[in-house]
Parts: structure tokens; sequence; C-alpha cells
DNA sequence: GTTGACGTTGACGTTAAGGGCAAGGTAGCG
DNA sequence: CGCTACCTTGCCCTTAACGTCAACGTCAAC
């Protein structure tokens, strides 16, 4: 099945990556990457020979998200989902629903989070503030 | 050493908990809770017989923070630097200096996994209008 | 004075997320 | 052809952050 290695239409996929080369460019091992191809985040092609992994923009992209993802603490489950959902094909009316229901979950989790971050930095700041304010008191 | 479990000055000390009230409260399990004091995030104090912990204000202070710095990904170590400066000591000058820059990475460390949400929540409901936009365009 | 709820330490098990190494394939290059 | 660089698949090792279990103390209640 598949022709070309190109996705559904248009073939900007421009160019592919080596296992090595996207590690190096998203700065992680190509360990990671087998495991994360393990984990289901990233499929990659393989060449037509040498059964080497080719990973496409696709690939590249939900790595990026999942990086990002773990980044602020999701464990890879979760980040699959999420990296899942996020290029579904569009699909008919009521799987398209269904991906709307289940984001708005994500959307909720990724806003506590935020808030607590902002909230977080607030304090930090604060501490930052009553350091600097002893410091004018001490200092000549 | 130490007078009466109270810090420095301001006996507003309230309360004191147990392990499994505590727990509780926040929402994890004991073994959470000791796992920590072995991590040297808390060290609450013991009650004079039984050699049960004490939990004060202060602990379970360091352990809302400590609980929150999990939620974003930090690992243990990172958040009992963290908490240890929060409330650590006035002291003096140098060492409020010292604070102060070590007050910075962490600052702009938080700051830049609130921008990476922002940005990935932009992303989310830019999927999530996009679905929405493909339903009017096939519903009816 | 024993029962039960709760606490204690200690030790071992588990899960997630990789690290690292061995043994081998293959593609270009001189 | 042989060298080198990069790739492959196992497979076991490690670290963090707990879970779980055993064996035992303690304190109030009955």
């Amino acid at each position: 099945m598949a022709a070309t290695t190109a996705g559904a239409r248009g073939e900007a996929d421009s160019r592919t990556y080596s296992v090595g080369e996207l590690a190096a460019e998203l700065g992680v091992t190509t360990r990671t990457l087998r495991f994360y191809e393990e984990a289901g985040i990233v499929t990659p092609a393989r060449t037509g020979s040498g059964s080497a992994r080719a990973y496409g923009a696709r690939d590249r992209a939900r790595l990026v998200l999942a990086l990002r993802g773990k980044r602020f603490g999701m464990s890879l489950a979760e980040i699959r989902e999420i990296v899942d959902m996020y290029d579904a094909e569009p699909g008919e009316a009521g799987q398209i629903r269904r991906l709307l229901e289940s984001l708005a979950p994500v959307r909720a989790d990724l806003q506590a989070r935020r808030d607590e971050l902002e909230r977080t930095l607030a304090e930090v700041d604060d501490v930052a503030r009553r350091c600097r304010a002893r410091l004018d008191e001490l200092g000549p």
C-alpha cells in the first residue's frame, strides 16, 4: 500500500531524516528516538533495502510536540494520546466531534498547569523582591 | 538545641499533622511523604515517645510547593533546591545575594516553561478551531 | 490486657524512561 | 576488496519515584 511515502495529498514533504540526524537536531540520543517509536509516538518509514529509519516531516513534528510535552511533565503515554489527536485525519463529522471532546480535558489540564506555573512564578518573584528589599535595608 | 519547635519568631504555627492526615490532605500516600523526607524535602519533628512524625505548617508549605513542582516535571532534587531557597533564613548580605543569583536561572526556566505551555495551549486551541470550522462546513 | 487504628523502620518489587553494549548489516569510497 | 561511518535489533543495566509487604511499637478504647 501507499504510493510515494507522501501523505494524503500535497507532496510538500521536503526531506527525510535519519535517526542520527534527527536525534542531533532535537538534542536527544538515537536511543530515545527508538524508544519513542516503541512507545508508538512515531512510526518512521524504512528505506527500501537497509531497513533504516527514514523520519519525515510529520514524524519530526510529532517528536517536537512530544519533547515539549515531556518538558512539562507528561508521560509518554499521555503525550502519545495528545499527539495522536493532533494530526488525526479529518474524517467524518462523528470522529471530529469525538476529537473535539477529547481535546477539552487536555486543554483544561494545560491551562491548569499554566496557571500553577504563573502562580509559582509570581511567588518566585516575590521572594526575589523581598531579597532585594532586605539588601536595601542592609547595604550602604 | 531549638526551643519550642517554633520558627525564628512568631508562634503562629497553629497545629501539627500526622503522616496519614497530611497525606490524605495532599492527596498522596504516606509512603510518598516518607520518601520526600528521605529526599530531604521535609524534616518533620518527632513526637516525644513514639518517634512518630509531626508535620508543621512549614513542612506542609514545602510539600505543597514540591507537589506543584512535580506537576510540571521537576525532579525531587530540583524541587529540593528550590524549596530550600524559598524559606532560607534571611542571613547576611552575601548569602542573600547568592540566593538572588541562584533564583535567576530558576525563574528563567519557569518562564520558558510557561511560554512553551502558552504556545502549546494556542496550538490546541487552533486544532479545536479547525475542528469546529470543519464541522460547520459539513453540518446542515 | 487485648484489640484495633495508626505509626515505625527495613527491605524488596515495579514502572517509566532511557543508557550502553554486543553482534551484525549496508552503503559509499579509495 | 577492505575500510569507515552509520544503521539495525536484541538484551541487560540504571535511576527516580514510588508500591508493597513484613514485623514490630504505641496509644486510646473497651
